[in-house]
Parts: structure tokens; C-alpha cells; sequence
DNA sequence: GGAATCCTGTAAAACGATTTACGTAAATCG
DNA sequence: CGATTTACGTAAATCGTTTTACAGGATTCC
């Protein structure tokens, strides 16, 4: 019952070879054959079939994307900015999850690889990225985003995450705080210890005690837990300063659970940039990510190995920007107190 | 470069087909042999081509899902939910946006089927769903999720829609509320209409006015504005029920615009639970989608069809959870006067 | 005006797996 | 014990494209 390039060129009169060139535009047909073939094909309701076209032509129109988590709105809205490049070109996206484990990681991308793709953009769940073998025993162009090995070699884009940590150290600086809390995902991905590295270098110049470092973990649940156990215990912060998505629920949660008030009692200054962020109250201050841009890039580097040229390999930085709302003020008192409720 | 079922053939001293049958175990093949071809295949590091083997085998280890949004976290919530459960098949998902437009849907759809894939999952982008005659031409099993026209014949899974809307409506009518403002994306859409309808009836039963229906678009930031114009304008309201995410937002961020407050001056019922929904403050309440046992039952279905089994189409409904937490509380006065700031 | 080149069509050979048809040895049966 | 089935291996056909090799006619070039 399916229709084959076969049943079209029957149809329209012409060798099999014929309706191919038609729809690949590999050599130039007549237009009136270009005519008859097309109807054909409408009137069959052909569409060529991608699993055979990709086996002869070698090459395939799909890129493979492979996050650490589905849920994580961060990479879904990445995934979300390859597809808008993507599909303009007629490409199609295959989506994996490692669910941050790192074999599991190695089995979805050799899963992935055996689609034999046009590229592979890849977020490691951690930074041993022992995947990274697997990748590099292959000729498919991957690049690697957001979470990137210092000393990787390959293709990767990344955000500039001292630049981020520092543009909100100072902006709480300026404020007028001088004790500071970080609540970090965990300290074993380099991206964060860079925007660690960030903040710590700021308070550093200005003279300040460097900042309580907490880690949260990766999930909404234990952030919260680990923060509370934190908060409840006596302390003198006014900053705090999230530095992912979920370490600032973490923190909201726990302020108003203990009850703080923000930005009266302590600012806050969230990672990331959702829209939920500019409707609850107090508004959020906020490190916003180029998510977009982020996914041009990607398409980018990944653009330029797909007709066999071989690029150098290339590291791209992205800069973040400081969205400053109502979530951060200066400290109510001098001596930065903090009012346990 | 790449290697093929041949060579690790040749390298086990075995037949083209033996090494088919070892991976794909349509067939017996004693033991020594599977080993003998297993360390082969390691050595060199072989995988089968998932294109060869599908244009041979007829049937694709894939599914296709179709949303109307990628950024979207309850669609990609939704997929995450189904590529948990396809995994562990050796399924691979390959994703696409139709960015809420139906010409773009049917040419996404197009593509998709290409594919051959084993299954598609779709969220349509309006109730025409146009392209279900597409879907309906081939032999492709699919599944509509969500957003389901009302006199559709084939699978289907959906929320209980008018359970959800009499949910909220009662737990505020219980707190004492007199006067309501739905804020709904848009009416177009079916689930949205029974949603409505499910708040219409419990007002209608309790002899109260029938809602204010506010539409508020399919965006945050064209909900903010047709909300905000309408909270200026003077109105009695003490209790809005959200109907999608970003009516949430919308609503949240004019109350803080016009300087009312939750839960003293209006009491608010959000729609789908995200994780910011118990961070802030008053953390919402919320009627939650039960999103993971949608991806489950869209799988079930799909792999009722999988094996040539032509099981008769179903329509499942799942029901809606209300979580009650402090956006919501009595109305301040009796008279359910709205002060506007 | 003859040779070289382009243009555009067809037939047939791939691509890398699966599957069918067949063959041989071993196991089972009456 | 001879006949029949089972078990398991191989060779070759096949899936639906793309691509190569070739061919005939039209064009172009000296």
C-alpha cells in the first residue's frame, strides 16, 4: 500500500531515476517532466522515503540532540531554538535524554549515532563526559553546549559563566550587601564553579568575606530542602544569588517559609529568565541566558561540517545579561542583619 | 569508514545474515556463534544502521510527536513523560513544532510520516485539525493528545476538562466567592470551552452570575496586556480561575500591576503545576495535569498497534487534580468589593 | 561543418540491513 | 530403523532511494 518512486514514475512516464532528480534537485529535468511528475506524486500522495533516501545518499537530514533532562525547560527551550533554525532546511530533530546519568548517557548516543546523523549537539550531564569517546570515534560533526570540559577540545558553545556570576555580584554589590549566599546546583560541573569563580572574584576586589557556598542538587525537592536546613540555622546574609533555575525556587521557597521577606529581608537574584518570573511578586532580578542565540550558534558551527567542509574547531562564548526587577534592593540595615521570623 | 553488518561477518567467520539474526534475534543462533559475533561487533565497534534496517524490516523503532510549542513546558513535559516510557523499547523520538499554525502543522506532518515512524503522537493546534486527513490516508497509528475535536473518531487521550473547570469553580464558590473572570487562551479550542463549562455549571447551579471570559491569546505577553486593560476598568470580581499557563501569569502580573493582592484582595486558581507555582508567595493553587499518565496512556495506545494488532480506536480521559495551597482564600468583605489601588 | 560539450533521459548498480529459500546435520517419532 | 521434523547455517533477493554509466540529441566552438 505504500507508495514508491516507482509507482509515481509509472504514473508519470518516466524512469524512476527521473522523479528522484525531480525531488532532490540533484540534476536538472525538463520542466514539463518536472510538471508531470509532481502531479503524479500528488495525486499518489508520495513522499519520498526518508529511511531509503538517507541509506543510498549516506547523508541524513535529521540532527540528534541529547539533554540531561526533558523536564528542564533551560534545554527543551534549546531544543525548541534548533528546531526554528533547523526545519527551514528541511531537517528533522531526534531528541534523547540522559536523565544525568552518565551511562546512560554512552547508550543514548550510540542509540543516536545509529541513525547516523547529519550532527549531534550533545549537553553532558557531568564533566568527566565520558561519552565523549564514543563521539570521537565517529565522523559525525557534534558539538558540545553548556556544560563544557575546560580542557575539551572539539566544537562547543557555551555561555561566559564568570561574566554572569560577576555581573550579579556587582549588581548586589552596588545595592550595598556585603554578605553573600550562592546556592549552586552542585560544584562538579564546570559552568558552575565558573560562575562561582565569578562572584567570588568580585567580592575578593571589593574586600568582602568571600560567599557561603551551598549545594542544592538538581531538583526542586532537595534545593529545597538543603536551603531550608541552611536558612534555618542562624546567619547574616542579605544576597543570595541562585545559579540555576531551580536553586532559585529553592531559595523563594525557603524565604517564604522561614519568612523572609524580598526583597526587605534579602535579595534575591535568580538564574535564568522564565516568564514566570516577571508576573510573581516581588518581580525577579534574573541572569537571562541567550537561549536563542545559543541554538544559532549551534546550528551554526554544526551548518558548516555538513558538506564535508572540515572546519577548525571552535569555541563559542555567549554573554549573559543582567535583568534587573524588584527581586533585589539595598539591605534594610547597615549591619546586614538578618531577621529570622 | 563506517562499518557494516559485513564486516563483522567476515571478522566472526559467519554469514551476513547470522549476525542479523544475533542482534535482532529473530532466529536461534547457538551460543557460541551469538558470542563469537557479539566481540566482533565490539571490536569494532559496530551499530546497526537504523536506516537500512527499517527500509528493509518495513517497521521504524520511532515515534513521531507533533506539538503546537516547544517552549511549552506542559507539551514538553509531555514529551518527556513519553520518551521515559519508549526508551526502554529501543524507541527513539524525533520531535517537531507546527508553531501554532495549521499549514505548518500539515507540512510538519508530512515530514514526519516520511519517516515511516511506528506511531505519532499529535497535539493539534486548533480543532479544525485539518491534517487529521493526512493521518487518515495512511496506515500510520496515531494518537491525538490534548487538544481533541469533539466528534473525532480515533485514539485519543484528554483531561477531563469540564471536571477540571468544576474543580476550581467549587473550591472558590466554598470559600465564599460571588463574582468570577475566567481567563482563557482561547475559545476556539475545545478543552478550553469545557473548561468554561465545567465553572458555567457549578455558578449556574449555585444561582450566581455567570463568569466574566476574558481572552487572553496564546502568549505571556498578550495576556498581560488584554488583562491589564481589562482590571483597569472598574469590575467586582474577588475570584479569577486561570485556564492555561501563561493565563496564570497574566493574571498574577496584573495584580501586581494594579497593586492588588493575593490572596487578600483576589483569590487565584492557576492552571497547570509547575514548580515556581509553590516557590512564590502565596504559592498558588493550582489545577494540576496529571501529564505523566498522559504519556503513558498515549504509549499504551500506540503499542496496542505496534505489532499489527488493529485494537478499535479509544478516547481516554484523565482527570485533573485541584492542589489547594494560598493563592486562594475567603473574599476580604462580604460585599465582595474589589479595591483598586 | 566536424568535434567537443552540454543537456537530459534511462537502465542498472549500489547503500546496509532483513528475510526467504534452501541445505545439511541432528533429533524425534511411530 | 526409516521417515519426518527441528535446528541452525548460508546465499541471494529485497526494501526504496540515489547515483553512476551510458546514450542520443541539441548546442557551441573553432
Amino acid at each position: 500500500m505504500p507508495v514508491s518512486i516507482k509507482d509515481v514514475a509509472k504514473r508519470a512516464g518516466v524512469s524512476p531515476g527521473t522523479v528522484s532528480n525531480v525531488f532532490s534537485g540533484n540534476r536538472a529535468v525538463k520542466a514539463e517532466l518536472i510538471e508531470r511528475v509532481r502531479s503524479a506524486a500528488a495525486e499518489l500522495g508520495y513522499e519520498t522515503d526518508r529511511a531509503a533516501s538517507q541509506l543510498r545518499a549516506g547523508k541524513a537530514r535529521v540532527v540528534a540532540a541529547l539533554v540531561p533532562d526533558l523536564n528542564n525547560p533551560f534545554f527543551t527551550s534549546l531544543i525548541a531554538s534548533i528546531e526554528a533554525q533547523v526545519r527551514d532546511e528541511g531537517f528533522d530533530i531526534i531528541v534523547a535524554s540522559s536523565h544525568g546519568d552518565a551511562d546512560e548517557e554512552a547508550r543514548r548516543l550510540s542509540a543516536l549515532l545509529a541513525w547516523r546523523p547529519a550532527g549531534i549537539v550533545i549537553i553532558p550531564c557531568s564533566d568527566e563526559f565520558a561519552s565523549r569517546n564514543i563521539l570521537a570515534d565517529t565522523q559525525v560533526p557534534f558539538v558540545v553546549a553548556d556544560r563544557v570540559p575546560s580542557l575539551f577540545q572539539g566544537d562547543a558553545v557555551t555561555m561566559d559563566n564568570i561574566d554572569a556570576g560577576t555581573k550579579a555580584a556587582e549588581h548586589l554589590v552596588a545595592l550595598g550587601h556585603r554578605r553573600f549566599v550562592v546556592a549552586a546546583s552542585t560544584l562538579k560541573l564546570q559552568n558552575i564553579r565558573e560562575r562561582c569563580a565569578g562572584i567570588e572574584a568580585v567580592l575578593a576586589k571589593e574586600g568582602l568575606a568571600p560567599p557561603t557556598l551551598i549545594e542544592v542538587g538538581l531538583d526542586f525537592d532537595t534545593a529545597t530542602e538543603r536551603l531550608g536546613v541552611f536558612m534555618e540555622g542562624e546567619q547574616q546574609a542579605s544576597a543570595f544569588i541562585a545559579l540555576t533555575n531551580f536553586a532559585t525556587l529553592g531559595i523563594l521557597a525557603c524565604a517564604h517559609q522561614t519568612g523572609l521577606s524580598v526583597p526587605r529581608d534579602i535579595s534575591v537574584v535568580g538564574f535564568d529568565d522564565y516568564s514566570w518570573m516577571h508576573a510573581v511578586s516581588p518581580p525577579m532580578t534574573a541572569i537571562r541566558q541567550p537561549v536563542k542565540q545559543m541554538g544559532q550558534a549551534i546550528w551554526t558551527r554544526l551548518r558548516g561540517h555538513l558538506d564535508g567542509r572540515s572546519e577548525p574547531a571552535s569555541r563559542e562564548k555567549l554573554t549573559c545579561e543582567l535583568v534587573v526587577r524588584a527581586s533585589t534592593a539595598a539591605p534594610s540595615s547597615l549591619g546586614d542583619t538578618l531577621r529570622i521570623a
